[in-house]
DNA sequence: TTGAAAGCGATACCAG
DNA sequence: CTGGTATCGCTTTCAA
């Protein structure tokens, strides 16, 4: 009985089998002009050895690797994944791998994970939001790689961007309340800084109050990033405290607005009827509850797609020799009118 | 005005502008033994050019990359992301990268990922459940390199395993409802066959629902995997349908549970005055929904962990010439009764 | 269509 | 503590 080989077959190892030089093997593998009998004859023996190429070696020797560093704040967050989902759909035909990274919403970590991919060659980047460390986005310029910002649209990009403007998006859904005769609107945000798109929704939404003449803004601010189903609760609770007369809330995020009409239904409180309750995102559970979300909608999974498609032109336009002219794409979103507001 | 370098810094130019020997660059970047003046000017130039080392070049020369590959069915279901976080707990404080792969829960996309996963030479693989193809089996045996399979105990384990036996988890969750008082017991699964710990799951209900004697299953099978909130209205409907007079309903996942009591609360079923729900996974929105849902707890974020810590533990020994002793880790589940069973 | 030789950019190893 | 040299496994380039 022979033990496991200790070291894995080499190129050449397949080569001297094969009775052919590794040149022919590497073209095998990347599938360029070999007769078919050569062919056959290298393959038949690169799957006897189950030989696999190693991917460093190959990327030291072209100068190119076939990553693409991803970084998003939570991978757990539903719209985040379908982001992820979005770029792998983009990428994958490609043969591109995502090298992903979740930033737990720090932009100091965002910049480690930055610096450590980095040292991967990715062939682009993608990453979230345009708030970003002076040395993550010195970084980015010297790697002289396409890079896409995504899920907002900002005011001096690094390079190219897929996103829309969270604060116009919240000030639609506040002029839609506004609309259904609510007057005393309240919204609950998280309290942590580092959630730019949702401090920018927070600030949307107090722009549109002055501007309707709607009085002082209600806020309340709890919770760390990211927002979960269970923040609702304890902000609502605090919000009707606070200003018991409000007659609807808006959330940051569908997380939240399901949190707080779980909580209106354990104090007896019925949504829409006593306070309307409106989300962001459009989540699964927006469509689920009981009673359905009115919310705004944003195509997550397109803004991955977008972002993928954006930076492939950047490299194909790189390769061609060309600069890509594409600089920033506006991502639509939608005010969907549902039963809880 | 200068353009920006086309070309990126390389060890050699820093170690010339630094007036050193590009060893000296290297063990300044592992972090190795030299003097306090040399680290600094080495240091000062690493800044200045803003150097940032080719990982493929370190891997080659090395003969090891810092990679972990780790798949899992989808990114997006929360208990799988809360695992993802759980490796990256144990790997990142040993510099160790997650190679993110995403199966969508096909065993071939699975074999791809682990091929083309397995060309970046990682240091060790985590991948989801106890069923692979045979390629995929021989890929990773061939590897050579500690391998652990989560969320299940294999009969036949490629190497190491963390997880927990669903079908006795399911079976506990059936002797509960029995224990509450419920005979006429149903549950609501997937239709796809490729989720395994769902059908563990199943299976393990059916097997139980014999043991107590409480007549023949009531198995409604609705939807691929991975299973979401939408996926219980339809369920429950046809579940209902089928055996109107079910007094309790098991489902695979809480996201089911949640989807099917949303839709009871639609038809003006009260739970679990009319019929009890009970989900799987103690995700947050069964502590969040009202009424709260009973469901079976498994600690994914420990799953994680200790896959992690199992595959450090491999690598370690291994470093010392030993063979690693654990096998499996057993996982503990916990059936946690709420307000709706 | 195929092969030989020359690197890619880092680290291991051995000297000094 | 520091430097020189060989080398990792593959692809590029050029020649046959």
């Amino acid at each position: 009985m022979t033990s496991r080989p200790p070291v894995p077959p080499r190129m050449s190892d397949v080569a001297e089998r094969a009775g052919v030089s590794k040149m022919t093997v590497s073209r095998v593998l990347s599938g360029r002009s070999v007769s078919q009998a050569t062919r056959e004859k290298v393959q038949k023996v690169i799957d006897e050895l189950g030989y696999v190429a190693d991917a460093a070696a190959g990327a030291l020797s072209s100068g190119r690797s076939e990553f693409v560093a991803v970084l998003v704040p939570s991978l757990s967050s539903s719209n985040f994944s379908d982001t992820v989902r979005g770029l792998t759909a983009a990428f994958s035909p490609h043969g591109l791998q995502l090298l992903l990274g979740d930033t737990d919403y720090r932009l100091e970590q965002e910049e480690l994970l930055v610096r450590s991919m980095l040292r991967h060659q990715p062939r682009c980047v993608a990453l979230t939001g345009s708030r970003h460390t002076e040395a993550t986005r010195t970084l980015l310029r010297r790697a002289g790689i396409p890079v896409v910002e995504m899920w907002d649209l900002p005011a001096d990009p690094i390079d190219t961007a897929v996103g829309f403007s969270n604060a116009t998006a919240a000030r639609a859904m506040v002029r839609h309340l506004h609309e259904c005769g609510y007057r005393r609107i309240g919204f609950i945000a998280g309290a942590s800084e580092r959630d730019r798109r949702g401090l920018d929704r927070m600030r949307g939404y107090v722009a549109e109050i002055k501007a309707l003449g709607l009085g002082e803004p209600r806020v309340i601010r709890l919770g760390e990033s990211p927002i979960t189903m269970s923040h609702g609760a304890p902000a609502i609770g605090a919000l009707l405290e606070a200003w018991p007369d409000t007659d609807a809330v808006m959330c940051v995020s569908d997380m939240s607005a399901f949190g707080a009409i779980m909580e209106c239904h354990r104090r007896g409180l019925s949504v829409p009827r006593d306070i309307a309750i409106a989300g962001f995102g459009n989540f699964e559970v927006s469509w689920c509850c009981q009673p359905t979300i009115t919310t705004v909608s944003v195509d997550a999974y397109g803004i991955g797609l977008r972002a993928g498609e954006t930076l492939l032109a950047a490299l194909a336009a790189r390769e061609a020799g060309q600069t890509s002219r594409t600089k920033a794409v506006k991502i639509d979103f939608e005010v969907i009118a549902r039963d809880s507001a």
